[in-house]
DNA sequence: GATTAGCAAG
């Protein structure tokens, strides 16, 4: 028994003793270069950077990986004078480039550092004072030239001068330098030199492509990369689908979702926003509403939230835009532009100058986007004196300064309030020239106000800037039609003859059951055009008892009366009311999308069949929306 | 260590 007692310490000797044999024979690094280590990638950074400076002062070198995982901690978490003092602590102690890879990697992680802080004339400092250059240092100043603004240009002098360098682009160069490509004959021969290269077929590049071609404005370039891939990842379907809704093309964007899908992708915020946005050009309410149901499992995408809520508010559904405002877990500048917005264009100013109050007090700065929303909503209701308080003092008491477009408001403010002559002024006083939009805003109210020798100042002004503009032939010509001036009002139509150009038809769409139709001005080519023209008449006959006579004045050409009614009847958005009251489902709105303002008989004609057919008619044209309830118009009749 | 897609107005 004593000897068991007497044994037991001495193994835990030996145990001890074993141990630290090892540690002899296996030596630990200073313990302040792993604790450095591990710092670098858990973090926190003050407490690396404080290790960092302590084993300067006792003259350990920090190795380069761990510098380079520094460098991102920082970019992650810090500052970008968190990455100066380690940009300062490398010049003063290494590894710098020419001390081989590990000093070449720290120095490029250093250059993307200043980059991703926007810090771009330091991050080319940084290039500038490299000796030692490879693929990496030069992809990331092209990658960061290629997305600031104004230094696209810059970014493909790099491309070429890294080549004079005998440094080959790789697929991360050239994914990033598509971006920079501003001209369709840049695309192309960066397009060939991807080939060349034989990086076409890399996901990034020709996802980069793809959306390259569509941001020129070529979405068919986009399409035929598309059809050319054999393998797609996420991204290149989202990219694709992106470009659809932007380019306006809502039924392509959906329909590439559809294929997605059966590829068997699923579906992320990315492909959401995208497939919203085509929702949302479309005012495919009912499609954007099943959108919605993905929506929820990413409650904190504030992108994907903004789109929804833009699309509840495009597609009139203010309710639904409400809702989803205040339930919304976190709100930037732009849910409340949105929401500002949105409330201006369906014809509530005084309730979007309230959020616009809320917004402020709650402490969200507005920014320039909001002040347009601001102003459209005081030019739609005729509200003058506060358009004005607000275009004066936005600069002072937000430090925005009045842009082109908010230039363009107060032009357009004035004008709808008939006081064409204080817009004509305002235009003269302008510190910026007024360029084509300004002038188009000015006929638009001239039209308004049947204001001939102004409209063709107008639009000469606009004709002299862009000489092939058929908008303002259009109205300027509607200008004299509404006087009767006929003869003054066929000059413009010839002028466009001459020149062998064709006025766009009107053109209204309505979603049903997922399927969107499309009608057009005097087109009677739908497969129920028949029964459309017999309830048409039918309604026309039940509104007629309610007051509602044809509107002739909106027929802008010299015809016989019964001729000018025909004319009127077949206008799309009649043809898509009456296609509305047909088929839509009992108390649920009929919504219209059309691509050229709504006439003045359509939005008669529109007032009374809500009255007499007891429904809510939603039309969006492309500038705002008219909410038409028991006889009246969300708009005020003031458009 | 560097790369691709998504939000408000005009």
């Amino acid at each position: 028994m004593n000897s068991l007692f007497k044994r037991l310490p001495r193994k835990r000797v030996a145990a001890t003793r074993r141990s630290s044999r090892r540690v002899h024979a296996q030596p630990r690094p200073h313990p302040s270069l792993t604790t450095f280590s591990r710092l670098c990638v858990e973090g926190p950074l003050p407490a690396a950077l404080a290790l960092l400076s302590e084993l300067a002062a006792a003259g350990l070198r920090a190795d380069p990986v761990s510098l380079t995982r520094l460098v991102k901690l920082c970019v992650r978490h810090g500052t970008a004078d968190h990455g100066r003092l380690i940009h300062r602590h490398v010049e003063a102690h290494g590894p710098l480039p020419h001390d081989g890879a590990g000093g070449l990697f720290v120095s490029n992680s250093l250059a993307s550092m200043y980059a991703k802080f926007g810090l771009l004339d330091d991050a080319l400092r940084m290039f500038d004072g490299m000796p030692v250059r490879n693929v990496v240092t030069w992809t990331t100043v092209v990658a960061a030239l290629a997305s600031a603004d104004g230094r696209k240009q810059e970014a493909l002098r790099f491309l070429v001068a890294m080549r004079r360098d005998g440094v080959a682009p790789n697929a991360y160069t050239f994914s990033s330098v598509l971006g920079a490509c501003t001209t369709p004959g840049m695309l192309t021969a960066v397009h060939a030199s991807t080939v060349k290269a034989g990086l076409d077929s890399d996901v990034f590049v020709r996802s980069s492509l793809i959306d390259a071609y569509v941001k020129l404005g070529d979405l068919d370039g986009g399409r035929r990369v598309f059809d050319e891939m054999v393998t797609r990842d996420l991204v290149v379907w989202n990219s694709i689908i992106a470009g659809f809704a932007q380019s306006g093309d809502g039924v392509g964007a959906i329909e590439l979702f559809m294929r997605m899908k059966d590829a068997g992708f699923s579906s992320n915020q990315g492909t959401l926003t995208s497939v919203l946005r085509a929702c949302t050009g479309m005012v495919m309410l009912e499609a954007g509403r099943q959108v919605h149901a993905h929506v929820l499992k990413y409650d904190r995408d504030l992108i994907l939230h903004n789109a929804l809520l833009d699309m509840y508010c495009k597609c009139g559904s203010l309710e639904d835009a409400d809702a989803l405002f205040h339930r919304m877990p976190q709100r930037d500048v732009i849910s409340w532009s949105t929401m500002v917005s949105g409330l201006a264009q369906n014809g509530k100013s005084v309730e979007a100058l309230r959020v616009f109050d809320l917004m402020k007090s709650q402490g969200v700065a507005p920014n320039h986007v909001t002040m347009v929303g601001v102003l459209f909503a005081c030019s739609h209701a005729g509200l003058v004196e506060d358009g004005w308080h607000y275009f004066r003092s936005m600069k002072r008491l937000f430090g925005i300064q009045p842009e082109r477009e908010h230039h363009n408001c107060m032009v357009d403010l004035l004008g709808r309030a008939g006081k064409l002559d204080e817009a004509v002024e305002f235009i003269h006083g302008m510190s910026l020239e007024p360029d084509s939009v300004i002038w188009r805003t000015l006929l638009g109210a001239c039209r308004m106000h049947k204001n001939a020798s102004l409209a063709a100042y107008a639009a000469r002004e606009i004709l002299k800037l862009e000489p092939d503009d058929q908008g303002a032939r259009v109205l300027l010509s509607n200008t004299y039609a509404d006087l009767r001036q006929w003869t003054d009002a066929e000059k413009p139509w010839k002028a466009m003859r001459d020149r062998g150009m064709r006025k766009e038809p009107g053109r209204s769409w309505i979603e049903l059951e997922k399927r969107v139709h499309v009608f057009i001005a005097g087109d009677l080519s739908h497969p129920c055009s028949d029964t459309i023209i017999q309830e048409l008449n039918r309604l026309i006959g039940r509104i007629k008892s309610l007051g509602y006579v044809p509107q002739t004045e909106f027929v802008l050409q010299d015809l016989p009366t019964e001729q000018k009614e025909d004319l009127l009847k077949y206008h799309s958005e009649k043809m898509a009311i009456v296609f509305g009251t047909m088929h839509a489902v009992d108390g649920k709105p009929i919504r219209i999308m059309k691509n050229l303002r709504i006439c003045g008989d359509c939005h008669a004609f529109a007032k009374l069949v809500s009255k007499s057919e007891g429904r809510v008619i939603v039309i969006r044209d492309p500038v705002r929306f008219h909410h038409f309830q028991d006889g009246a118009c969300s708009c005020g009749d003031y458009w």
